[in-house]
This record gives structure tokens, C-alpha cells and sequence, in this order.
DNA sequence: TATAATTTTGACAAAAATAGTCAACGGCAA
DNA sequence: TTGCCGTTGACTATTTTTGTCAAAATTATA
């Protein structure tokens, strides 16, 4: 199972493709500093941001977001006991309002 | 299938114990007005008032704050396509934290 | 080694999001 | 009317997030 964080997957690609912070960062128009961050966990990352990662590297956008979604996901339910259980919820309230969507 | 948001269900409860916003919001020292909106979700909910008003109410906590966990985590992929597929990867990988707790 | 390139770190300021306070307003019933 | 209840919006304060920068640390290369 995948258990690297999506910091630790734009690091890996970024060192795939042979490219240094600073070319990168130029690319996506951010701070060296501020990317730096963003893929060791410091910095939040932004689905804009990661949009242009994939882009970037050639790389699956979909595969990305959902690694991306899912971190902010568990990131509000960290260290909660009932987390789990508020994950199933939201699954159903999810799947209940695309069932009715537009109603 | 409930769907009600937790405001709803908050305001909901504190109909049936007959309490006006004013009793309530001085009982958990916080604003009419915060109250008022809180329930009507114009603002958002904490941990720390959830709990509050589940004591108020006598009311079971742990449904509650399911409640207010899901209605987060919803937040955070509203008008997500892949949000279905990220609720499923964060469930994996809760599940797999929890299996390596400690480690 | 030493020199350059890359990455990390922290301090600081700017901007944005959130939270709290308050008074006025509208609805409704006694 | 008077009183109680809930809603609204304006305003301020506080917290969180974001951006910028330069120095320090690390790594690679001559």
C-alpha cells in the first residue's frame, strides 16, 4: 500500500526528472523556499499548486488530487477517535447527494 | 438516511428542551448571534462547542461529533470529482495508521 | 580542498480567514 | 403597546495562512 505523502511524491518526481527546486519552482511561479517546504510536509499544498506539479512532470493529475484530497481529509480527523466513523458518514452523505443532485 | 446537518440537528435538540438561544449561549458562555448562526450554519461549528451542547442537551456525544467530523471532511472535498475516491484512500490509510499505531 | 549549486531554515511582513462584540431590526404573542 | 425571541450586518480583534528574503547548511563537482 501507498503511504508516502503527496509532499514525498513530488519530491520523487522532481528528483525523476532531473529537476532542482529552483527550476521547478520558476515553472510554477512560488518561492524556491515555499516548494522546499510544500514537499516535506511544512507548508500546506494547494490543489492549484499541485495542478501545476502534474503538468509539470507529466504526471497523472488524478492520481495526485486524490493523494492530495485524502491528506486534507485526514488531516481533519487527526487523532480522532471517531474518525473512521465520521469517514463512512461522510461517504454516504456524498454518495446521497450525487444520487439527488440537481434536486 | 439522515441528512440533516448538524446545525439542524442542534437546533432540533434545543427546541425539544424548550431552551431559547439566550439560555444556551449563556450556558456555554459564547454570542447569541454566534449561536444563531452556528446552528444555521453560517458559521462554523468547534469540537469544544459540539461537546458543550451535548452535555446541554444530555444528548449522545459521539453522534454528535460524527456529525460534525463528516460535515467537515464534506467540506473539505465539496465539489470534488474525486471526492468519492479520497474519502475511500483516506479510509485505507486511517486504517493502516491505526494498524501500525506506535510504530 | 574549495567552489558552486542546491536545499533548508527562520525571521519578518502582508494578507486572508476566522472569531467575537454589539446594536438594530423583524416577527410574534401576551 | 410591551416583551421575548431570533436574525442580520457592521465593526473590531485575533489567529492563521501566505509570501519574501537572506543566511545557514548540505550536497555535488572541479
Amino acid at each position: 500500500m501507498s503511504t508516502e505523502t503527496i509532499g514525498e511524491k513530488l519530491r520523487q518526481l522532481r528528483e525523476e526528472n532531473n529537476l532542482p527546486l529552483r527550476k521547478v519552482a520558476a515553472l510554477i511561479d512560488i518561492d524556491v523556499a515555499i516548494l522546499s517546504k510544500m514537499e516535506r510536509g511544512e507548508r500546506k499544498l494547494t490543489k492549484e499548486i499541485v495542478l501545476k506539479l502534474a503538468n509539470t512532470y507529466k504526471y497523472n493529475v488524478d492520481e495526485l488530487l486524490v493523494l492530495f484530497l485524502s491528506e486534507r481529509i485526514m488531516y481533519e480527523i487527526q487523532d480522532e477517535a471517531l474518525g473512521e466513523k465520521a469517514l463512512k458518514v461522510a461517504e454516504r452523505r456524498v454518495k446521497y447527494l450525487k444520487e439527488n443532485k440537481g434536486k
